[in-house]
DNA sequence: GCCGTTTTCGGCCCGACTGTTTTCAGTCG
């Protein structure tokens, strides 16, 4: 079994034992033992295979340790399964209803045997759920909703979109409510790859007056609830938007609060009691018996202060050792969007981009940019109208009259070279020689089983221009799962030959992910943190590139494209090559 | 079921909102 698989086990027997109302301290820990298999770059056997076993892994004790290994051992874990006898695998989907949660589940299959969403949609619609205890007719109408909007609006959104509408929520807000400050919190700040819903945050003095205006927003469709402190609302897609407003002196510890995420601030809490302090959203305390203090709540850096600790970036608030950084006094000084120095993946009209060489430099030069790697697609990419060699030489003019007309850019003559299938690139040796910077991606042929693909992506590591492999894993978020490779002998070969993974900064990829990239980190392979952009506004996606190496700890020196030009040249491989020289000498003679 | 700056046993975060209730349970984040 895949670390995939493993850890929707392990998720699967929290949520069965939660619905049972086992000990909820035990589900807990078989939701951070999820979490942390979900989480690992490694696959599950190697870290078995490691030194100090799969017990290193947070929340892996001798018992859930036993159910890895069973996994990997026989394909199945028995007493998920001895679960499923008792609970149905069916209950899962009714969860996802809102306002249905383990207890109600549980309540509806002992008392109605209702164990699946048709059920249960069957049984509102009769008017028999209406009958059960703590149940009543507006809770049968809010179930009949919920199967309604869950059928239509089930995904999760890519966090390109969901960042257009909290923009624009607060552009709206700002104008229409009495609002002091906005701000995004929840998974949207931490920059996760996929978003629920949307959380927004406000300071006023006039609370009740900001939920009305929120309300009334133009893009609300749907209130779905309504307070006096938060209110929640649907957009006309069915995106839920959650708005709060707390006090000024509260904005620190609120937005601290909502940013969560939700285990970075169990883990908080905990080392808050031992102190005797407590962390709430309207503040910091110290506990004396009855009596509390406060000790701060306007700033989030008064939240962390309190227990000794400095502020940590949203984006690693995962509990994924960010504490424990902090305590130690070493966290890391993350990449910025300013620190990047050029973009060195994006197409133009030569193949499928939609616009000029001249118009991407432009906009490279908006950006402050130094550089920019034009990287059409190879012949083999027909569809999206690959360069033939003759071609590929040809555009090298439109490439010097655009050096000529935005001089501050320096172009990088490039391609995004399919890798056959048999790790062969589209491109012969002679041909990538001539290029400033190779990018290598695979485009064709997904299905190809692990060992196969590993070794396809590998030769092509190994070819002695390649300077980068494009979007490495090949997955689009929540659409298509990552091809079958073995992630960590991609990175050694990378390390070992200097060659650069790319961070694909498109929302739809993300390609590597967070997690993926802070492997790269710990084995020393450079990221290029580049967009892929088809269009010259799209230079602009850098911002979730970026975010994503801050959510994998990435800091500048581990990302090739935050070098300046001059270093960048001679860091590159080809840079040592005797021909690369002579082409080099070349280039400054002109 | 996990884990240790108080612990190898006894802890394990906190509050708003809703609906169905007469004081609270369930859900959510």
């Amino acid at each position: 079994m895949n670390n995939t698989e493993i850890a929707r086990v392990l998720s699967e027997i929290a949520v069965l034992l939660q619905i049972k109302g086992e000990n909820p301290f035990k589900v807990r820990a078989y939701e951070r033992a999820a979490e942390a298999v979900g989480d690992l770059s490694q696959t599950v056997e190697q870290v078995r295979a490691g030194e100090e076993g799969l017990r290193s892994l947070p929340a892996v004790g001798a018992g859930i340790a036993d159910r890895i290994e069973e996994m990997l051992d026989t394909g199945n874990c028995t007493y998920h399964q001895d679960l499923l006898r008792e609970i149905p695998a069916t209950v899962f989907d009714m969860l996802r209803i809102p306002g249905v949660g383990p207890k109600t589940v549980k309540m509806l299959a002992e008392r109605e045997g209702i164990v699946t969403v048709e059920q249960l949609e069957e049984a509102a619609q009769a008017g028999v759920l209406r009958e059960l205890p703590g149940m009543g007719e507006k809770t049968e109408q809010e179930i009949l909703r919920g199967i309604a909007h869950l059928r239509e609006y089930g995904k999760r959104i890519d966090l390109g979109l969901a960042w257009d509408i909290a923009d624009s929520v607060i552009e709206q807000l700002r104008e229409a409510a009495p609002v002091s400050r906005l701000a995004a919190a929840g998974s949207l700040r931490r920059m996760r790859e996929t978003i629920g819903d949307i959380d927004i945050l406000a300071t006023s003095g006039a609370p009740e007056a900001v939920m009305e205006a929120f309300v009334n927003l133009q893009l609300v469709a749907e209130v779905v609830a309504r307070g006096p402190t938060k209110s929640s609302v649907l957009t006309p897609a069915g995106v839920q938007v959650d708005l709060r407003v707390v006090a000024p002196d509260s904005f620190g510890a609120a937005l601290q609060y909502f940013t969560g995420s939700k285990q970075h601030n169990v883990k908080l809490r905990d080392l808050a009691v031992r102190r005797k302090i407590k962390l709430n959203e309207y503040g910091v305390f110290r506990v004396e018996g009855d009596e509390e203090e406060r000790l701060g709540g306007e700033l989030e850096e008064e939240m962390y202060a309190a227990l000794g600790l400095p502020v940590m970036p949203p984006e690693m608030r995962e509990d994924r050792g960010e504490i424990e950084a902090a305590r130690e006094g070493r966290l890391p000084s993350l990449i910025e969007e300013a620190d990047i120095k050029g973009d060195l993946h994006v197409h133009s009209t030569w193949s499928d981009g939609h616009s000029t060489i001249e118009e991407m430099a432009r906009a490279a030069k908006k950006a402050g940019y130094q550089y920019l790697g034009i990287t059409d697609h190879s012949p083999s990419q027909t569809v999206a109208n690959g360069l033939k060699i003759d071609r590929l030489r040809a555009r090298s003019e439109e490439i010097e009259a655009a050096r000529r007309a935005v001089p501050e850019i320096e172009i990088f003559e490039g391609t995004e070279v399919d890798i056959k299938r048999d790790g062969k690139l589209d491109y012969p040796d002679e041909v990538l020689a001539e290029l400033d910077f190779v990018v290598a991606s695979v485009h064709s042929g997904w299905k190809m089983e692990r060992r196969a693909m590993t070794e396809r992506i590998i030769k092509a590591i190994q070819n002695p221009w390649v300077d980068c492999i494009g979007h490495p894993t090949g997955r689009l978020v929540g659409q298509r799962e990552p091809y079958d490779v073995d992630l960590e002998a991609m990175l050694e070969a990378a390390a070992r030959a200097g060659v650069a993974l790319e961070m694909n900064a498109d929302p739809n990829r993300l390609d590597l992910k967070d997690t993926h990239a802070r492997r790269a980190k710990e084995i020393g392979v450079p990221v290029l943190i580049a967009t892929d952009a088809h269009w010259a506004n799209h230079l602009s996606l850098m911002r979730f590139g970026v975010a994503t190496a801050r959510r994998g700890w990435l800091e500048a020196p581990d990302v090739l494209n935050a070098m300046p030009v001059v270093e960048l040249r001679t860091a590159l491989r080809r840079a040592q090559s005797p021909r690369a020289r002579s082409k080099a000498r070349k280039r400054r003679r002109r």
